[in-house]
DNA sequence: AACACTATTGATCGAATGATCAATAACAGG
DNA sequence: CCTGTTATTGATCATTCGATCAATAGTGTT
């Protein structure tokens, strides 16, 4: 009697398979990275991600020290994952082929769960120790990898800016914000395209069009 | 025994005296508005509104249909006074003045606690349909009044572009974003204020220094 | 002063959360 | 084959949440 299993689903489980650590370890980050690109980082609680990997809460909270740690700890393979993904997306020739690309990928609006996480990881992260270190840190290696390009440009001669750091963040911002508008409207899409193009343009001291890709 | 008195806080209460059902409504919204800016839209409960007025929790889902519906309502308070704020700082002569007036008041970091529910609000409004329209009618506002400014500065021939409504979705989500960040990382409030403005420069066509406030 | 209306309460549900811990059962090494 | 280690479980707590509703007590009206 009394319910349990987790609740409903698929009801009538038999015990676990007995894992090693190390692989029910990654189960468990698995199923936590795929309920919060879903459902949130809020829905990644100690009974969702045992139901999602088959097993009881109490093995998932032996597998943790605690949730707070758990969702740092999800957000943080999420977004680094991302930041990966895009690295490899941005090898481009020339730095402001780099910046014409970065910005067309991440504006594209694929990418609208990572944003999700993201929005709500500055909410969270207020009251989350764990997750708020976690958020920091992820933004400051956002930061760098764009300061890169702002930077391997100025040294080019292609863009014009005496402090690329500033101009990284501003461009993190701006992208950031564009694409949490878009997590609650989601028109405008397409359009804001050459728009943006021209903010960064005009961020930069290039003419006009300069950011067009292709 | 049964501990009660919702939680702690001043314990051992009289009995409310009673009022007249506007001014305890008033109240009501006054304290959610309160405790949503200090703490947060999630921390809008029942209880702590109940605790907040001085009143029981029973009396609190007695004046609002439910709390989705509470947290809805006092968003949209929350926003649309900060809205008719910026209103009438932003009376300005010029269309340029008005655009860098509004770029420097939003941009102040002297509203984070707004810009922590209206980032909350994205997320909470995924869940809660209330707040969801909400999202969408006062990001509406907010657009109609920038466009507004952008326009008038179109006809007066200050500002270059064919889509005003385009142009003003583009600021609000850099103003957001460059804000949201600044909730988790308020570093680099001061230093981005010329940046900004050379990027809605690039934005609208405009020679570099066109928006640079005084 | 009696009464009708209604603001306010107390008590209580049911659902969901994180967490703990003794008991169980699968596996590995001797 | 036996035994020790440990992955896994079941049961259970204490909190917190939104919500409901009969009972109570002010208030204004007649």
């Amino acid at each position: 009697m009394y319910l349990h299993w987790y609740t409903m689903s698929t009801s009538t489980r038999t015990r676990a398979e007995r894992k090693a650590p190390e692989e029910r370890a990654a189960e468990i980050q698995a199923a936590a990275r795929r309920i919060a690109l879903q459902q949130g980082l809020a829905a990644v609680t100690l009974r969702a991600v045992a139901g999602a990997v088959g097993v009881t809460p109490a093995l998932v909270a032996h597998y943790a020290p605690n949730m707070d740690a758990l969702v740092a700890e999800t957000f943080g393979a999420i977004v680094r994952g991302e930041l990966d993904e895009v690295r490899e997306i941005v090898v481009q020739p020339t730095a402001s082929r780099r910046l014409a690309r970065l910005l067309s990928t991440l504006l594209d609006g694929s990418r609208a769960d990572v944003t999700a996480v993201w929005v709500e990881s500055w909410t969270l992260g207020r009251r989350n120790e764990a997750l708020g270190a976690s958020v920091r840190a992820e933004m400051d290696a956002w930061q760098q990898a764009v300061q890169e390009i702002i930077a391997s440009g100025v040294e080019a001669g292609e863009f014009h800016t005496d402090d690329p750091t500033a101009v990284a963040w501003q461009l993190l911002g701006m992208i950031d914000g564009l694409n949490a508008h878009a997590l609650v409207r989601w028109g405008a899409a397409a359009e804001r395209g050459p728009l943006i193009a021209h903010a960064v343009e005009g961020m930069l001291g290039l003419p006009r069009g300069a950011l067009a890709e292709r």
